[in-house]
DNA sequence: TCGTAAACGAGACGGTACGTCCTGTCTTAAC
DNA sequence: GTTAAGACAGGACGTACCGTCTCGTTTACGA
């Protein structure tokens, strides 16, 4: 979430965990300002929804923060390290997914999770803007895959090992797919169009629960 | 395909649909080239691939192309709408899935044929590098949409309909998700990592015809 | 004057020189414009005189000469040639001295052309701002010593010349002090006070002419 | 020399002269170093020498000097008032001409003091790089001209008077070109080129003097 | 067969943004 | 209260491309 803001903190913890009498790296000088961390990242989301990635300008950063180009380079070293951070900071909130007893309340709320995340929050326009750069860049990819989409696939494998549990999915439904075909269709329209409501995801998660039930006349299978 | 040849064309057709002895609108001067118009596609891919879409410039190609930039500018009025024609261009021969009389394979097609334009050919790092773009920009998502995606709609329902037909598949089968759960997979791992292979295919399309299967013992159902 | 032109003027020049056949160096592409280099010069002038030399940005002269920061580094390297050219350009008129038949006028001449060109012309403004430069930089100074230095000191050795034909100066004067002797004091004051009038040049003037005079009761010797 | 850290002395001293126990403008905190004074003269002094008062960054002057840019400014308003310094600090001991007896050798000293300070002493490297500045910008032209050269006018008067009463100038010689004559000729060569030897000096000082000869044969009259 | 007019390469042009450097001010902890 | 360190807003640097424009040259067509 805070990438690269960690260097500042763990010298002073790393301290407290090895030698007592070691100086813990003196911090000198005057210390970062969070104000102005807090406003390059608003200033930054805000402008990626109004123009996208591509018409993305640090200096309109610089210029809405009220900040110097300078500030902005003294943090990240790209700006995509920049966007990632923001990035990371909107997709956290929507990965979770609790457990309510209901395997396809759970499973739809795979879906609508990633749904709602895209329609409804700054995340959606964020990562429409970066889809690109996510599956090209791997510097702004990997440390993505490695949080946000593996945080997905975990939860979504829990919802799978409970619906098992309770004896609503046939125990050898395919967990390797089920986060591809439970949010990758949300992705696909994302990019190639069409409408991304509830009724959408229902249908989606009916087929795909009808494809992983156990066949008892479950919950999973409507 | 050739998007914005079209009003090259235009004039000479509609002088023909009004007045029989007019002049058609004489084509004067030196006719452009197909030569340079060849090259600056091919280096337009060369560069898109090389550097993707962001770092993608039209100086250079109209460097590797041996082209004058106004000649690039003459043809296609933005960037986007050159990217467009190339995108076009490469997707169209992974479009259509053939009738060979067995519902599985054929729905294994439409999967497999997703995967194997993006793994195997230059769509696959083109497409990558356009995400953002289709997503965001309309000027570029909707000509895609309209021609590539439902494209792809269209042969993936035909196919559904031959397997009703045959019986393979549940006449109640939700044919307005179909796509999106047996293509939306290959493009959530293209962006967000995993492996695109033959046994991730078969995956996906078991627990999906799984869903969609009649009950009967048919080749649908495994 | 027009130092870094020279190429754009050449080849034509040469060609006719030396091969009919030979082919004079094609110029290519959007010839450049007369009007844009005279703009850029103008701005520099105005802006060396309002600001002096360490307070002048190329950012001002491109914004006030109406022309892109590329067209100023197209035809000069660095600032330094840009204000060599522009000096050349001031400079030139101002070297000259007259054969008026007398030679007091004329060693007058060469001390109160070089004043009349530091307090009544753009160059004594422009070269204030340059000593510096010209004393420390040999890529300013060389050249401006070839050219304007050398003039001068060709001048004043004529004037020299002409006054010993006329019996007005000693043979024995020392020509290679006379510039030195004649235009340094109204340097001196340039950089280190005093009035630049009349009649401190006639003092240097007498004062000099004194030493040089061949005795007889010459025009020389006041 | 130590143009304005007077304020920094006076209280103290003038404590020690007046009331004994009277708290004179209380001294509070760590006094300033006079070690970190000295250290940053001498990055200035090396500093623009090496690159010229164009490239003379005080933040170059602060990290060689192992200083904090505040402690520049807290001592010096700008960085013409640190040159300032530096220049008044290397230009002093230059200007004094000694009574010595003959007033051939001693206009001769009025040349090549200011010759050899120039080519044989820091000062040298470090007016030249201030030529512009010296004569463009008031704040550093006044109080140099003020001290310096009101100083070198001063020595060369008293070299004149001398000369006089002892018979070898003529009582009109023109006093106030004197010092143009013999050190103008110095500074045109430092900017415009040409030897600085002695026998230039020479040269210069034959001239002029002869100019200045009482007319009896002299020592002043070669 | 010869004009003529558009296409072509080259590159100049006014701009915008880049990422870096430096300015003069400020804020911290250490002394 | 001075010190070293370094963050801060701001502004200029020199470079890279944008999309438009002017050149001289090339090339096909219709007169």
């Amino acid at each position: 979430m805070t990438a690269n803001r960690q260097e500042g903190l763990d010298p002073g913890e790393r301290a407290a965990n090895t030698a007592p009498p070691a100086r813990p790296v003196v911090r000198r000088g005057r210390p970062r300002s969070d104000r102005v961390h807090r406003a390059i990242l608003d200033a930054t989301r805000e402008l990626i929804i109004e123009n996208g990635f591509s018409r993305f300008r640090l200096e309109h950063v610089a210029a809405r923060a009220g900040v110097g180009k300078a500030t902005i380079y003294r943090r990240w070293p790209t700006r995509e390290a920049l966007v990632l951070e923001l990035l990371m900071e909107l997709a956290s909130p929507h990965i979770e997914i609790e457990d309510v007893g209901d395997t396809r309340v759970e499973l739809l709320a795979a879906t609508t999770n990633a749904m709602r995340a895209l329609t409804e929050t700054p995340f959606g326009p964020v990562i429409r803007a970066l889809l690109s750069h996510i599956a090209c860049n791997p510097a702004l990819g990997d440390p993505f895959r490695a949080a946000v989409v593996q945080g997905r696939r975990d939860a979504v494998a829990h919802v799978m090992e409970r619906g098992i549990a309770r004896g609503d999915l046939d125990p050898h439904a395919d967990m390797d797919v089920a986060t591809e075909l439970l949010v990758g269709p949300v992705y696909f329209r994302l990019m190639f169009g069409g409408e991304l409501t509830l009724d959408f995801a229902e249908r989606v998660v009916d087929s795909v629960s009808r494809g992983f039930s156990s066949g008892r006349d479950s919950g999973a299978g409507r």
